[in-house]
RNA sequence: GGGUGCUUAGCUCAGUCGGUAGAGCGUCGCUCUUACAAGGCGAAUGUCGGCGGUUCGAAUCCGUCAGCACCCA
């Protein structure tokens, strides 16, 4: 074996093999439980980043625990299409070579963004691969496969035939660089510093009312007469489709007026339009003016104002959020809107669209630009009654970064609330249970209030809508024309056109959990594998994902999709920020696999940004974050890493220290692995020395295994990785290595060949299991060690035509091999051997020296003890001769006290007598302050009264013992000061 | 404004049932010892955010205040 561990190598060579092997696909021999996590699918268009392979870990933990554990267990891949992220980075290649994709059209387009698929969609996958991520491959799935669209038009048509999903005109939120509607999560909200324009309605006609503010006891605080309306507004240019003032019922301020008509200070003075002054509940009296301007076709709240007091609502805007250049010019179509409101009931709300309120002189400006404009006439006619600085919430599309515009269009809806229901109650009753526990409670938070969903997008690349247009516009869904035809008794001349939109990706994300398992057939697979039994993922995406897979699952299934969702947190950079690009401080897992050089770090975080200018100042922040850029840890590092982190409930601050302690981790268990393997030949067989008698240490390293394997199993079990990661990182260096392998030195120099083959065996056996329970979290170094070890604790050879420990059963506790005894003993022989150390290292005697030991107060049966493990305390203490002495028979010594013995290194000539009292000072203080807290305890009756008896029995032994201890040392102390 | 979480050693964090506080890293000594110097041996260290309550006993349970972070509006 290599001096050191060596990842790169070992694994370039296990990933290939398991692949190979299928060691990843499902057994369909072992009859366990069928244990099942659906991958979370990437975007097609991603590359890895820490957020994946924190989250792949985990998975990858689960997915090979249970595989061992003798489960059919399936981890299934896949990506999905991610329409517009795939669909911008496509146009923009298709725009650098000078063309667009109008130009192109959809078919040739759309033919395009596959080729890029089939060439450069892999990315993601070949990562995965690095991570070692046991994901079945053979099973790789894509939203846009044959077999997951005929899901997405099988749900949408059963969902649009029992009412679920239908076609509206409403106000969605546009992104107009995109031009799509997006769903309001895909909407940030951002406080930005705006502006609140105080402005003047005038009433009708120049009428006038007095206006009056009283304070909380009904008394006068002012009062004057005014001809106006005063209006606080935070967007000036949707003035023009104003369709009403609202006051709330009980402001008495405007009591008198409502009824009564203002007239929008906009636009051209012939024909400025009057709107009414209603009354409704969403006015706050306290804030601004009282008064709201409504403004159905561009505000949310307004929106459902001017649905409940059927206001109407006048979209001003084209796609590109430029004021409308369509329809009659201005005179006519304010006409026109004056006349509607002169009639008793309201037109529909497609002949309402068609009116384009936009004065001549605004059409086709930008939406910030006629804002200016407005801004500035409402100024120049003194109308202006105030501009407030103000903080607000501007939302911006996630992906393209533009200000969202609230916009009246015609779009498909899936009805939430109805799916909500079941998808509650399956939290609620438990079929469905979060891990930690409380994300439950955003979960109800969210679907309690849940918005119907829109899911219609306005591009090329996804599952087109199916859905039919003939010329009248009467819509006809159904999987295919032919059977719209066949259905609706459509002669082949009528002409039909389909959708022009595709569905929201997460649309088809949310059939995952068993489209990709064959849905709509009825496939072994799917009886097998669903439900799933977990999911594990961010909280981002609880609402985008979880909540709907959960909907759909149950209207489709009938079944929750996964009875579990552990919910991980953020991995953020070591200084608790996020990792972006922009910030100049993201990781690339790969990176810290292979490692990677300075220059080659700088290039890489300053190439290909949105905003270049800050490239300067993420290349000095690099510079000195790695002077040497970032070492090669293997991915068996980052994995433990990670899982060590993976405390519930938090997120976690990634430190490249904390890697390389794990790294070195590796090392220590490459190592151990070395030292058995010298010990033994191909030809030793550890079987033979199954039965055979075992020294103490042999049985208490033993005894420490099966508690660590029964710990880590209930730590897996219960999704506390950390703790698994820590419990064998305690076992393997502090258990394993610090005390067994020590302590086996002496017993391999033994003559007895039968104690030698014990201590080896325990050596190898010991080893192997460590390896198997050790194999989740670090699969590549505990599969090259195991191959070495397995044939020679098994005592045969490994199937020439390959084994695994991806396979082999995970390590099971045997309680009959716990021994109490064995634990009890050897704390014992820790103590007297720390005891010893501890007096080497403050006298500062070298490594090699011998020490003569005497040892006072032994009863013959500590001293059939001592003897019993004499070749560990020689070898471990460094100590030459033992003899058993009374108090007074041993010359000038330093001391340390296990218990009632006293062990008393005789230092003749070499003592420092200050340095020894110093130091038994420090034993006397910190045993007096323990004695001092026990006494109190005692003392109090109402403890020995109301404690446990076992809490009272511990402080009692625990105050026995300190005292024979401060008894001793006060005596020792006493001996040294008359030197 | 509503909700959630966090505050423990210099740093990052565990702490399960309430029994008197731990780990890793870092720091300080000694040390190249035949698995490992990416190592070994030893050492130092805390107002468990503040205050109040429950309890024989509180880092842990309850209340309250403060600071920080995130989500929703």
């Amino acid at each position: 074996m290599a001096k050191s561990f060596e990842p790169q190598a070992i694994e370039a060579r296990w990933y290939p093999r398991w692949e190979a092997d299928g060691r990843f696909s499902p057994s369909t021999e072992a009859d366990g439980t069928p244990y099942s996590i659906m991958l979370p699918p990437p975007n097609v268009t991603g590359s890895l980043h820490m957020g994946h392979a924190f989250q792949h870990t985990l998975m990858d933990a689960l997915t090979r625990y249970h595989r061992m554990c003798g489960q059919p267990t399936l981890w299934q891949p896949g990506t999905d299409h991610a329409g517009i992220a795939t669909q911008m980075l496509v146009e923009r290649q298709i725009e650098a070579e000078g063309l667009s994709a109008v130009q192109l059209g959809r078919e040739a387009f759309v033919a395009r963004i596959w080729d890029w698929k089939r060439n450069s969609g892999g990315h993601i996958t070949r990562q995965m691969r690095r991570l070692g991520a046991s994901v079945d491959w053979s099973r790789e799935r894509f939203t846009m496969d044959d077999g997951l669209s005929e899901a997405v038009v099988e749900v949408f048509v059963d969902l649009h035939r029992r009412g679920l999903i239908y076609r509206g005109q409403r106000l969605v939120n546009w992104d107009p660089i995109l031009k799509t509607a997006i769903s309001d999560l895909e909407v940030e909200n951002v406080e930005v510093r705006g502006h609140m324009w105080h402005v003047k309605y005038p009433l009708q006609d120049g009428q006038t009312y007095d206006y009056i503010e009283t304070d909380d006891n009904g008394a006068e605080t002012f009062r004057e007469k005014r001809d106006y309306i005063a209006i606080a507004t935070t967007r000036p240019e949707t003035m023009l489709g104003d369709g009403a003032i609202a006051v709330h019922p009980t402001d008495a301020r405007y009591a008198q007026i409502v009824g009564h008509y203002c007239e929008i200070p906009v636009g051209p003075k012939a024909q400025r339009r009057l709107i009414p002054i209603i009354t409704d509940e969403y006015p706050d009296p306290d804030f601004g003016s009282g008064a709201v301007k409504i403004t159905g076709a561009h505000d949310f709240n307004d929106y459902e104002v001017a649905r409940r007091n059927d206001i109407p609502m006048y979209r001003l805007m084209a796609g590109d959020a430029s004021l409308r250049t369509d329809g009659a010019p201005y005179a006519e179509a304010a006409r026109a809107a004056a006349d509607l409101q002169q009639q008793a009931s309201q037109p529909d709300a497609d002949t309402i669209d068609t009116l384009n309120l936009v004065p001549d002189q605004y059409r086709g400006l930008d939406r910030f630009e006629a804002r200016r404009r407005i801004v500035e006439a409402i100024e120049a006619e003194g109308l202006m009654m105030a501009v407030e600085n103000k903080t607000l919430m501007q939302p911006y599309g996630d992906r393209s970064g533009d200000v969202i515009e609230p916009l009246l269009t015609k779009q498909w809806f899936v009805d939430a609330q109805t799916l909500a229901r079941p998808a509650i109650d399956a939290v609620e009753d438990g079929r469905i249970r979060f891990v930690p526990d409380n994300w439950a409670k955003t979960y109800f938070e969210w679907m309690h209030n849940i918005q119907d969903w829109c899911i219609s997008r306005q591009l090329w690349w996804g599952h087109r809508i199916p859905a039919w247009y003939d010329t009248e516009g009467t819509v006809y869904v159904g999987r295919s024309e032919a059977e719209v035809r066949a259905r609706h008794g459509l002669a082949s001349d009528v002409s039909l056109e389909r959708d022009q939109d595709v569905l929201d990706t997460w649309f088809s994300s949310a059939l995952w959990p068993f489209s990709t398992l064959g849905w709509p057939q009825q496939t072994d697979d799917l009886a097998r594998f669903y439900p799933t039994s977990v999911l594990v993922t961010g909280f981002d995406i609880i609402f985008f994902w979880v909540a709907r897979m959960i909907m759909m699952g149950l209207e489709f299934m009938d079944q929750v999709p996964f009875h579990e969702v552990y919910v991980h947190g953020l991995v953020r950079d070591s200084d608790g920020n996020k990792m972006s690009k922009s910030k100049g401080n993201v990781l690339d897992p790969i990176d810290l696999i292979d490692g990677i050089d300075l220059e080659s770090l700088v290039a890489k975080r300053t190439g290909a940004m949105m905003q270049p200018q800050k490239a300067t100042a993420i290349e000095k922040i690099t510079r000195k974050a790695y002077p040497d850029g970032i070492p090669a840890n293997g991915s068996d590092a980052l994995r433990f890493t990670f899982a060590a982190l993976a405390s519930p409930g938090r997120d976690i601050r990634f430190d490249l220290e904390r890697v390389a302690g794990y790294r070195n981790f590796c090392n220590k268990l490459w190592n151990a692995a070395r030292f058995v393997l010298m010990q033994v030949d191909e030809t030793f067989d550890a079987s033979a020395f199954v039965d055979a008698k075992r020294d103490l240490a042999a049985r208490w390293i033993i005894s420490k295994l099966q508690t660590t394997e029964a710990e880590v199993r209930n730590q897996f079990e219960a999704y506390r990785f950390d703790l698994a990661a820590n419990t064998i990182y305690e076992f393997v260096w502090h258990h394993f290595c610090d005390w067994y392998l020590e302590l086996a030195k002496p017993g391999l120099n033994t003559p007895d060949p039968n104690a030698r083959g014990a201590t080896k065996a325990t050596l190898v056996r010991v080893m192997e299991t460590t390896l198997r329970l050790a194999h989740p979290l670090i699969p590549f170094i505990t599969e090259e060690i195991w191959q070495r070890v397995a044939a020679i604790a098994r005592g045969r050879a490994l199937d020439p035509t390959g084994e695994s420990i991806c396979v082999q059963p995970f390590p099971v506790a045997d309680e009959t091999r716990v021994d109490k005894n064995a634990e009890t003993d050897m704390g014992w022989l820790q103590a007297i051997i720390g005891g010893l150390r501890q007096i080497r290292s403050e006298m500062e005697l070298m490594p090699k020296s011998k020490i003569p030991l005497y040892i006072v107060g032994a009863t013959p049966a500590d001293q059939k003890r001592i003897e019993d493990s004499r070749a560990a305390i020689d070898f471990l203490a460094g100590v030459e001769s033992i003899e058993y002495v009374a108090a007074d028979d041993v010359p000038a010594s330093s001391s340390a006290q296990v218990d009632h013995l006293q062990l008393r290194v005789p230092l003749a000539g070499l003592i420092d007598t200050d340095a020894e009292l110093s130091r038994l000072d420090k034993q006397l203080t910190r045993r007096r302050g323990e004695l001092e807290s026990v006494d109190k305890r005692l003392a109090n009756d109402e403890f020995i009264a109301k404690a446990p008896a076992s809490v009272v029995d511990k402080a009692r032994e625990q105050k026995r013992r300190l005292e024979t201890e401060l008894d001793e040392l006060i005596e020792q102390r006493q001996r040294i000061e008359q030197i």
